[in-house]
DNA sequence: AGCACGCCGACT
DNA sequence: GTCGGCGTGCTC
């Protein structure tokens, strides 16, 4: 009988056993001197080897034959190991017996049965096309495609209703989890219970329950994190995955895959339709519906009569801000306006910290990482510089190391914190409150953010890309993007659409009840098409440019991609292994190699990196010529190749 | 992932 | 002379 253990093995391990168990009985096996957890999976036993019989079998459900069918494929299309994807969903703690004190599970209990929302026409008319799909319990993708506050949720909670009245589970995807409150208390309201959450963090123990209650079916809608999709559903009725656009759907460690695109192929699996939700979606899932590959539904206006908000551009060559300062006089104005009518305002900046660069003004020298190609970023909350890449972090330095003066330290340029400091200095009676990934941590600090905003504790927020993602604060009606700019520079394939997406979705927590919202984008460059595209909100023809770009070149969603990530602490090891895998690059029609070049971030927690792009047209499959390229050159061992299919990053 | 085996530096 | 550093390799 075989059994695949979720470790770093590629094939299943054959063991013996009194009688013959089904596919997916999750065993206890023994492996060298231990005993590991281990799914019974469907290979043929390798015959050659002799085997021991396995120590146990678990108390729990069998993996169904979906989720093993989808180990297999997201193995294959990654090249990682089965074992390695495996373990994403599959840990021994989660099959430990519960202690007694454990907290039953308290769902099976959402009631689709309570009234919906009142739906406007458009709302109407997509809730019904998504509830015919659930109902016909087959493979389909759907877009859903609805301008921020467009009411998105309560028509695909209308999809999970329609699941749950025909005995089948649910999956929504959102990305950072931890941080979506505000989602999950529109679940509970809609169904009169919380959904199941699953995010990294959760306690071991409830962990251990909500595993045990989605294996056996009790747990009916599951919200989770990209790892969800692990999960052993035995029933999937539906799949959602909301703000579809998010770059934090791919994993870029370990198994890298795109979640998004995993839940598409989850779909099919189970059988079951699928809803790709985002105000701002993707170019890949925008030409997939141009191509029929998807369905595409509409919201085109805002919920409740609210409007979009009005965005204009301050062009910072003609009125600057003052000296050492970062909000333009204009900014500042529009934001008095806007405290004095009793509204809130949003400053956005994408960039943690108070300052990313530490500079000398004696010498010149800049505070870098020793472990990595980065500045080190001044936190002043924490009185710390830290690297963002390792977390490799040093006292902010009195003396400078390299001319030895003193106190000759000076910030160059703007964080959060920094923008926070001005604010504060320029609206010394305001409450402000900071919005970044290191100063709201976890549910509970992002709980009580939402709790001060919406209390009017607080007048001005200042964030980072945090308070872009899926917040409702009705009192705010003013958006300022500090640097409008910031994402556009370096070479990245998707620069430009991840500014629009991600400016678009900051500028869309403006106005969203009765009061008309407004967005003022700080820019060098007001004539540059994502500047323009923001300006008139035409998504659609900035989409159509970008497609217009990389159709001629095979570049995604024209053609495919896959990187290769060669790093080694040698650099000459990196680099000879970088140029050997160069020389016995594949070659043909439609097959493009480029590089070898230093990866942007060259080096990385003390590895060199190397970067190798393989592009091919659409029809070819890039995974066999991978695996044949991979097979053909040996480097040696402590040079690792990390292969990156349909890379987002190009870090 | 663990755990053992294996070959080079600083202790008793 | 041995203890132990973690690089390398194996686990059905």
């Amino acid at each position: 009988m075989s059994v695949l253990l979720p470790y770093k093995f590629d094939t299943a391990f054959t063991y013996a056993a009194d009688e013959p168990l089904a596919p997916g009985t999750l065993v206890r096996v023994p492996l060298g001197s231990r005993v590991v957890v281990g799914a019974v999976w469907d290979d043929a036993p390798d015959m050659a080897v002799k085997v021991k019989p396995i120590a146990g079998v678990y108390a729990v459900p069998p993996l169904p034959e979906t989720t093993r069918k989808f180990i297999d494929w997201v193995a294959g299309y990654t090249l990682a190991r089965r074992g390695d994807v495996l373990a994403l969903g599959l840990k021994e703690q989660l099959l430990v017996a519960p202690p007694k004190r454990a907290k039953q599970f308290a769902f099976g209990g959402a009631d689709p049965a309570l009234p919906g929302p009142v739906l406007s026409p458009a709302q109407e008319a997509a809730a019904t096309a998504l509830c015919a799909s659930v109902w016909a319990q087959k493979f389909e993708v759907t877009l859903l495609d609805g301008v921020t506050g467009s009411g998105k949720t309560e028509v695909y909670l209308e999809a999970v209703a329609e699941a749950l009245r025909l005995g089948r589970q649910v999956m929504v995807l959102l990305p950072e989890i931890a941080l979506s409150i505000q989602v999950l208390e529109r679940f509970a309201a809609r169904f009169g219970t919380a959904p199941a959450v699953w995010h990294s963090e959760l306690t071991p123990a409830h962990r251990r329950e909500t595993y045990r209650a989605v294996a056996e079916g009790r747990a009916d809608v599951v919200v989770g994190a990209r790892s969800a999709l692990f999960l052993p559903f035995p029933k999937l009725g539906l799949i959602v995955v909301d703000e579809e656009h998010e770059t934090a759907f791919k994993q870029e460690d370990g198994v890298m895959y795109n979640a998004r695109d995993m839940a598409v192929v989850r779909a099919k699996f189970c059988a079951c339709p699928v809803v790709l939700v985002s105000a701002t979606p993707s170019l890949e899932s925008v030409e997939n519906a141009a191509q029929g590959r998807y369905r595409k539904l509409d919201l085109p206006s805002r919920h409740g009569g609210a409007s979009l908000p009005k965005t204009h551009a301050i062009d910072l060559r003609q009125a600057p801000p003052e000296r050492g300062k970062f909000l333009s006089p204009r900014l500042l104005a529009a934001m008095r306006e806007t405290l004095e009518r009793g509204e809130q305002a949003m400053l956005f900046l994408n960039r943690r910290g108070y300052a990313p660069l530490t500079l000398c003004r004696k010498c010149g020298h800049r505070i870098a990482c020793p472990h990595c190609s980065a500045w080190l970023v001044e936190h002043r909350s924490h009185a710390r510089l830290i690297c963002h890449h390792c977390g490799h972090t040093i006292p902010k330095p009195v003396q400078c190391p390299s001319c030895e003066a003193e106190n000759s330290f000076v910030p160059i340029g703007p964080g959060v914190e920094r923008i926070a400091e001005e604010v504060a200095e320029a609206f010394p009676d305001t409450g402000a409150l900071v919005m970044a990934s290191d100063i709201i941590v976890g549910p509970a600090q992002a709980a009580e953010a939402a709790r001060r905003i919406n209390a009017r504790e607080v007048g001005i927020i200042i964030g980072t890309q945090m308070v872009a993602k899926g917040w409702h604060f009705p009192l705010l009606t003013l958006v300022g993007v500090v640097d409008a700019d910031l994402g556009l520079a370096g070479g990245d394939l998707r620069a430009s659409e991840h500014t629009v997406q991600m400016l678009h979705q900051v500028a869309g927590r403006a106005g969203r009840a009765g009061a008309p919202g407004q967005v003022l984008l700080q820019t060098f460059a007001p004539e540059h098409p994502v500047i323009a595209a923001l300006l008139s909100g035409d998504l659609q023809e900035f989409l159509a440019q970008e497609a217009a770009q990389r159709r001629p070149g095979h570049w995604p969603p024209f053609g495919r991609l896959a990187a290769l990530i060669i790093s080694a602490t040698d650099e000459r090891m990196a680099d000879q292994a970088a140029r050997d895998l160069a020389r016995a690059a594949p070659r043909g029609q439609g097959i493009q190699v480029l590089g070898p070049a230093p990866a942007p971030i060259a080096l990385l927690r003390g590895r060199f990196r190397r970067r190798l792009l393989l592009k091919t047209t659409r029809e070819i499959a890039v995974q066999p010529l991978l695996r044949d390229w991979l097979a053909r050159v040996e480097v040696p061992r402590v040079v690792r190749v990390d292969v990156d299919i349909d890379p987002v990053s190009f870090m």
